[in-house]
DNA sequence: CTGTTAGCGCATTCAC
DNA sequence: GTGAATGCGCTAACAG
């Protein structure tokens, strides 16, 4: 049983507009801009849209307006948890202000990336949020090419693409180690994550590095350990670390997985923490708060970052000039038991 | 030039078709079907394309074809881990095929779910997957109209809109409190997450209602708590049953957030696990695999949800005739150190 | 294999 | 305040 000889397809705003006995036009206009049609004409038009269960086309929409109301954003991971809250407050401040969003994970490789950015561009989204901040040459010409705002929300970069909005990487995990030495930890290790393409992992090692200069403290390279994320690849770095025969007497993990997992490992192995060990840990998973011993971090206002770099994007959509706009959120210790 | 005014905007297929000297029906093609293009004409395609950086716009291409190749995902939260790694596998799986993902969150309401899968409908998605299995009266009715397929996947629901994957929650829920009963336990608590408009909390505790049951065990409704999701509502939840005064010796907890705030107050009170009370959990967080104790649990394969809601979508827009299907992919007790 | 014709469903721009 | 004409950029369907 098909529909008339009107080409079997969805309901168009030419069949509603029929049906309510108005033009098109009338309807398109009912739809966005209530105000400007009559209460008469809305009326009608109202009537029909509900009989028929009508849901405008956007695609048409956006083509012909020439405006999708997406925004596209890149994230290495959506399983961490650590952009969850990020990406919650993103989407609140854009679904308050009637654009949507689309969510890309490039698996922290750069060639995924720059695939996503490529066809969230190809999707005509008006605007990005990108948390890396290293980028194929390729894709860096595309955004530029295509015009569109862009924030960048990974690391506190010198020079973004066009807006960022972060934490320095550096400072916080200097301020860290800084915080370690001054509470009298002499053998400071390090865990960091993969340092590939990752410019926020680079710039933590740096401030680790920075920070013992700073103290006076020598830099031993058989306390600083690349790993993976994961709970048992904290666990596994502490226990080397543990056996490196130095009297190592403090931990941090420049990720908060790998601090929770070492912090189990010492449970099962009964170390005291911090008497045997003190642990300090990178992003204030909720969790930390909730351990026996509770663990030292460092809090990153995370929701924080994703709700100005929307409203960044959503005043620039709305003509707000572009220019170069670079947002300090900053960080903050939060000192707990495990240290 | 003279039409070709720069100040135009984006460059379009016609632009690459004239630089390369061919027809944009000849652009088109050799970007879609490369294999149905001589290679003359692609090779002076894809210079053209190279040299300008085109990228299609996919929004001319979908109002076109009528496809946009775009999937539509409304999960209740996010935030919440667990549905992250079948977020992963359902964008895994699209991705491998040309397909995208929109992702959305209704904030465990039905109202905002209805709003969503409007808008994403309006977006004209190709397919849709609901986390949610109770949907408002439209919000049934949009999907139904607009005709496209849709997975529901949180509850194995008797007769879904079209096709369900997913597990039982009331099998699920009474299999574990079996088990509890079995390993000796005579007073099992339950700690629920809200009930409102949410399937898999019911679910979960008809389950329990109906094992007690099976078990011979006596319904006592003191022992049966509410709480929202977070480590202080289990925490609270534990103590408050602990202070029932009945002889409770076990928890078993809806949701895997709750029984680790739980366990965290265990550690902290010095409340031997399983020695005073032992604890289960549902879904089997990866934590719950390292904590001390291990945490007994339910283990549903959420990865496989994901990855078979998102083929059960790439095969029916490839054609596959229009079938109620339904598929269980059942769970598995984990059996481990809090019981 | 390649090109031509004719829309896709809506919003912009102008008349009225 | 309303409507008619026009085209957004691309692809389906056909013709050559």
């Amino acid at each position: 049983m098909k529909k008339k000889g009107r080409g079997g397809g969805a309901i168009t705003m030419g069949d509603i507009a029929r049906h309510a006995g108005v033009s098109p036009m009338t309807v398109s206009r009912a739809l966005r801009e209530p105000g400007t049609v009559s209460d008469k004409m809305r009326r009608k038009v109202d009537a029909a849209v509900r009989q028929f269960g009508y849901l405008p086309n956007r695609i048409a929409g956006s083509l012909s307006s020439r405006r999708s109301n997406i925004v596209g954003l890149v994230v290495p991971s959506i399983r961490n948890s650590l952009y969850a809250s990020m990406i919650q407050s993103v989407s609140d401040v854009l679904r308050a202000n009637g654009l949507h969003l689309i969510i890309a994970d490039s698996g922290h490789s750069l060639a995924e990336e720059e695939a996503l950015v490529a066809a969230l561009l190809a999707q005509r989204v008006c605007g990005l949020v990108l948390h890396n901040t290293v980028h194929s040459k390729r894709g860096c010409d595309l955004v530029r090419v295509a015009g569109v705002p862009v924030v960048e929300t990974g690391n506190l970069v010198a020079r973004p693409l066009d807006m960022a909005v972060s934490y320095s990487n550096f400072d916080a995990a200097k301020a860290m180690t800084v915080h370690l030495g001054r509470l009298g930890y002499r053998k400071i290790g390090f865990v960091t994550l993969p340092l590939r393409d990752n410019d926020r992992s680079k710039e933590r090692r740096r401030g680790y590095l920075a920070a013992l200069k700073e103290l006076g403290l020598p830099v031993d390279h058989d306390l600083v350990l690349e790993a993976v994320g994961g709970l048992n690849e904290g666990a596994d770095a502490l226990v080397r670390l543990m056996q490196t025969g130095s009297d190592i007497d403090a931990v941090f993990f420049a990720g908060d997985v790998l601090a929770l997992g070492a912090l189990f490992e010492c449970q099962r192995r009964g170390w005291n923490v911090p008497g045997r060990i003190a642990i300090a840990s990178f992003d204030d998973l909720d969790l930390l708060r909730h351990t026996v011993p509770t663990v030292t971090t460092l809090r990153v206002p995370r929701a924080e970052i994703g709700r100005r770099s929307a409203e960044l994007l959503v005043n620039r959509l709305r003509g707000a000039p572009p220019e170069r706009v670079r947002i300090d959120v900053g960080f903050e210790i939060v000192q707990r038991d495990s240290t």
